[in-house]
DNA sequence: ATTCATACCGAAAACGTTTTCGAAATAACC
DNA sequence: GGTTATTTCGAAAACGTTTTCGGTATGAAT
């Protein structure tokens, strides 16, 4: 019933708990013998070390956390599978939590992973995070951390994004390209980073293009749980105040397809009226009619860097020596689909 | 830099490491005073337990373990954020591990959350997965077990589920309401007992309407990364081998969408000429033209629930009291749109 | 026979808590 | 003042491992 442990073994075998423990582990000062004695009664007794003392000794707990503003989104669900895989080539183990999108939450979170001491932590921010008190707290107790697609640049870590300033230029480039000649925006939040550099990008590639940049024609979705919603509404809106657009460049595809939905149901025509270009590459803007132009964000590499970045650093921390932080882009990609002309 | 400890606190203050500790958890034979002095050192020093420590001293970690197929699955993702909404309720952290499908993944898992010591475990499926004996080592080392949606039916723990035997009749039951008179059904592979019971709810809708059931239009897919493919392979061959099927009731939804897109490429109407009635209700089905009818699969609330049964008997398994294991059936509704007639 | 090297083993401390049990100090009572 | 309750505290053991350091024992070399 009870788990069997390093002393019972040695008891049976007579001989130390250090010796087992040695044998166990393939130390040389252990005889041939003796380890296969050890080895062979651990393996029918079904021995498995306790973690708890292990990590008491070892100061290391071979688990990290990982703190997403959301889990229901194809993305993010992509980014938890590169991590996953990743980690578990190199045995380590994944505590995952939801922001919800909030603060608060987040830094509740991470107090719980501080205490749960994992041994590093990649997390993606939430929208209304703008105090960084928290991040800095894991840095200061010399626990890596990752920040990755939501990041706060005045945080003094390593970061795993994509360039969303040029993914945006090259999106709203391509609906110029295609003949739109007044493009609206549909952008995230005020806080986000990423959201900022998608509407830069955005106000750059009109710049270029010599085209007016209209403050009047960039709409706000916070992105949350209702995106869907989001999109229609602001669909809706833009018809009845604007309806000389013949372009949108939307911030997100769930966004995206709300409004393309609210827009076929106003009798508009996508891409001949109205075209469309979404973000992320939700599988979803694949199977839809018609097929959503998105830029491709590739989840499930970000999800592997990040953790690949984190086993380095957590590797360098642990012999005392300096880590360098670095800023890894990703690259990112135009998916032409049907929803531009 | 080094976290602080009891020690410290005690040395400071002059007093003993036993009366800090018990301070800070509010025993009554400490006096307010020292309680005070204490609460108030700590808190300025920032003072975290060592989870290390106390998980071997309590020998538990309010920690659980979640096995999950796949994760960039609505469903699942639902799934995932019911049980981590709970967890959180209950301060109980989740490791997540994804099996891929595979039944050797999934073993190896099993063994690495009984190394951490995990205090229970809840787990769905691998589709491949015919041996248990993995499952009922969890219960043998008296660990908490929870399976839910891809259940074993022999194995000895609690079970969350829906009725998919009765779901699956309703389905097809409603293309027969709505005037189908040769109706096919795509199924999920042949070991999980969902998939199963899908079918055989399938098949006894056709008997109680006197509709003769014919094996050779009930095709089988894996339904693992590549769903979408199976759906439009699937469809091709029917309409190939059967052209006189008006209805298709199909495992899950992202193989109905499949199918779909494969049918409408190859002119088919959709209800006009054949019916279609997925199943688990993704997002994604709401959004698509024709909108699929299907039925709603809780997610959401499996989560919540197999989590809420989790903690219940991780409750008396440490009273040790004995634990009676239920098998909870959860609702499920049909969606009417307009895939169907 | 003495020295030295090598191979093998174990005692003990440490990691930071929790909890039992007894001791000391104070208060309360006759 | 002596006895008994009550309050407050601390020593010590325990949880199961890892690792350092020294100690035998054996064999080889002189």
């Amino acid at each position: 019933m009870k788990p069997v442990t390093l002393k019972q073994i040695a008891e049976e075998l007579n001989i130390s708990v250090t010796t087992v423990s040695k044998a166990l582990k393939d130390y040389p000062d252990v005889s041939a013998k003796t380890r296969g004695r050890v080895k062979e009664l651990a393996s029918t007794l079904n021995y498995k070390p306790n973690s708890f003392a292990v990590n008491l000794r070892t100061k290391e707990s071979k688990t990290i956390g990982l703190i997403i503003p959301v889990i229901v989104h194809h993305f993010f669900a992509n980014v938890i599978k590169g991590i996953l895989s990743q980690a578990e080539k190199k045995g380590y183990l994944v505590i995952i939590l939801q922001s919800n999108e909030s603060y608060e939450l987040e830094k509740k979170q991470i107090d719980l992973l501080l205490r749960k001491r994992v041994d590093g932590i990649i997390i993606s921010l939430a929208n209304d995070t703008v105090n960084f008190s928290h991040l800095n707290e894991v840095i200061a107790q010399d626990k890596s951390l990752i920040m990755f697609d939501k990041i706060a640049k005045t945080v003094n870590c390593s970061k795993v994004i994509i360039n969303d300033r040029l993914a945006a230029y090259k999106a709203t480039q391509h609906l110029i390209d295609t003949g739109c000649k007044r493009i609206a925006h549909f952008r995230g939040s005020l806080l986000p980073q990423n959201s900022i550099d998608r509407f830069l990008g955005y106000r750059k590639a009109l710049e270029d293009n010599n085209i007016p940049y209209d403050p009047s024609i960039v709409y706000i979705c916070e992105c949350a749980d209702k995106s869907f919603k989001e999109g229609e509404q602001n669909a809706i809106k833009l018809l009845e105040e604007h309806n000389d657009v013949d372009g949108i460049f939307i911030n997100t595809d769930l966004v995206a397809i709300g409004a393309m939905s609210a827009l076929q149901n106003a009798g508009v025509r996508i891409p001949e009226d109205i075209s469309i270009v979404g973000f992320s590459n939700w599988f979803m803007s694949s199977v839809i009619s018609p097929k959503l132009t998105t830029i491709d964000q590739p989840g499930f590499l970000m999800g592997q860097t990040a953790f690949k970045q984190l086993y380095k650093e957590m590797k360098t921390q642990k012999k005392n020596k300096p880590v360098k932080y670095k800023q890894i882009e990703l690259g990112t990609e135009l998916i032409n689909r049907e929803s531009t002309r």
